[in-house]
RNA sequence: GUGGCCGUAGCUCACCUGGUAGAGCACCGGAUUGUGACUCCGGAGGUAGCGGGUUCAAGACCCGUCGGCCACCCCA
């Protein structure tokens, strides 16, 4: 029989790393409710045109990676690219975008790629959005509140932030134009790929890695050239008010993002410690999206983290705190009137003390086996009960972790001991 | 989608230039009475990813396939 394995790019979260996970997100939840931002959980389906709709016909995303299929009704659903379109969507349909909104969601995303390091196909993320303010106060205050938060992780070290405009649809337009005559002119010095995407996404072949290309856009038009007056001065606020709250940045005049919907300011927080894909944290304004999916014009900021990516800079840089046992206590019989003994008795410490993690063992074998287990199980201490103990109603408490006479006490006793012990 | 490297016990790996598989860790049991850790003894566990080919003989060589990792691409 061929065993049945996770589908390629999937994979599971064993308990050993989930606590890096855990601590990840309970860091980033904290921040996030320390700026306002309240939680909104979406679906992980969505119809395909959202998608389409939001995040562009000729991106890559679109094209060739979402995970497409018709539903019983023959209707065209997709398992999520990434978040921000079934937020605005949920936006829209609940009104919420009446008043300036501050929401934050996190989970899974799908995208068919070719793994490596740092990219599945499902990976998760943590986003935030805000629908409502026009003005770049709030791109400073979002690219501040992801700042506080590296510092919070102990990663702040190791990432560095990017920031860019990319102007407002017009002026990208007319950039996008001289760009790809300037390219034109220079199609055979340019790489294949690159040749490529003049014609599907020009833009993207500003951050191209390949030198030849490198070497022809030394000369090519720029960006900046063709900003728009409004994307000029947002931009500047931007900058002063990062510079004033002293978070250092890289203005990165080739940064640009590769869903459509981006306008104006665009960050990115990169770092050097994760090989190829070094990216950990991204996003932009986005002022014409909820109106392109049927609101009423509504502008929008918003980012993306990547879970594993930050997992992976975690544990690159040993940031997260140190793995800690998952059990206080152990609790081992010698079956029979003992085990029921040892049930009863272990019920009411739990109501007793539901802060404590007890185990109870399983499967029967020797004390010796028993305690063995007890002993790998990192708790502290191990509860015997056996025929003596039953018969003086009783628990033996022994200490596994420190030098300790080990005491025979009475079961009402035990919560009580246990507590103080705790407490110590 | 393209490329490179890799697939031997649960894990990490060895078996050098082909001669029918081994270590460490983990696991299980034991070292006289109901007691873990350190130590000692013993045990279980692999049709060498799968399929084909070359050969007297293949885990080692060749081809295919599947899977993993990394990179391109893309992106968080």
């Amino acid at each position: 029989m061929t065993t049945i394995r996770a589908i390629r790019g999937m994979s599971d979260i064993l308990p050993d790393e989930s606590e890096r996970w855990q601590y990840l997100e309970r860091t980033v939840a904290g921040v996030l409710a320390s700026y306002g931002y309240g939680e909104i959980r979406l679906p992980i389906v969505e119809q395909t045109a959202l998608f389409r709709r939001s995040i562009g016909e000729v991106t890559d995303i679109v094209e060739k990676e979402m995970y497409s299929f018709d539903d019983r009704n023959g209707e065209s659903l997709t398992l999520r690219p990434e978040g921000t379109a079934g937020c605005v969507r949920a936006a829209i349909q609940n009104s919420l975008l009446g008043t300036v909104q501050r929401l934050w969601y996190s989970g899974p995303m799908f995208r068919y790629e070719r793994p490596q390091k740092g990219r599945q196909r499902q990976f998760h993320q943590i986003g935030a959005e805000v629908f409502g303010v026009v003005t770049p106060e709030i791109d400073a205050e979002l690219i501040l509140m992801t700042a506080r938060l590296w510092r919070a992780l102990g990663v702040a070290e190791h990432v560095e932030l990017q920031v860019n405009s990319i102007g407002n649809s017009a002026s990208r337009q007319a950039f996008r134009a001289a760009l790809v005559e300037y390219l034109s002119a220079h199609h055979a010095a340019l790489d294949e790929d690159s040749q490529r995407r003049l014609l599907s996404n020009p833009l993207r072949i500003l951050d191209s890695k390949h030198p030849g290309t490198q070497a022809v856009l030394t000369h090519a038009p720029l960006l900046a050239d063709y900003l728009d007056d409004e994307s000029k001065a947002d931009f500047v606020r931007v900058r002063e008010l990062l510079d004033a709250a002293a978070v250092p940045y890289v203005v990165n005049p080739s940064l640009v993002r590769g869903l459509d919907y981006y306008n104006k300011t665009v960050f990115e927080w990169v770092t050097d410690r994760l090989g190829a894909q070094g990216t950990v944290c991204a996003g932009g304004r986005y002022d014409s999206l909820v109106e392109q999916l049927g609101g009423k014009p509504t502008p929008g900021i918003g980012f993306a983290m990547g879970k594993e990516r930050l997992v992976l800079l975690l544990e690159a840089l040993e940031a997260a705190p140190a793995a800690v046992p998952a059990v206080d206590v152990y609790a081992v019989n010698s079956g029979g009137g003992a085990e029921i003994a040892a049930f009863t008795a272990l019920e009411t410490l739990r109501s007793a003390l539901p802060g404590l993690r007890i185990v109870q063992h399983t499967g029967g074998g020797s004390f010796r086996s028993q305690l063995k287990k007890a002993d790998k199980s990192g708790a502290r201490w191990a509860l015997i009960w056996g025929d003596d103990e039953v018969a003086n109603a009783t628990v033996t408490v022994k200490s596994l972790r420190e030098q300790a006479e080990q005491v025979a006490l009475p079961l009402a006793e035990l919560a009580g001991f246990l507590q103080r012990g705790t407490a110590s």
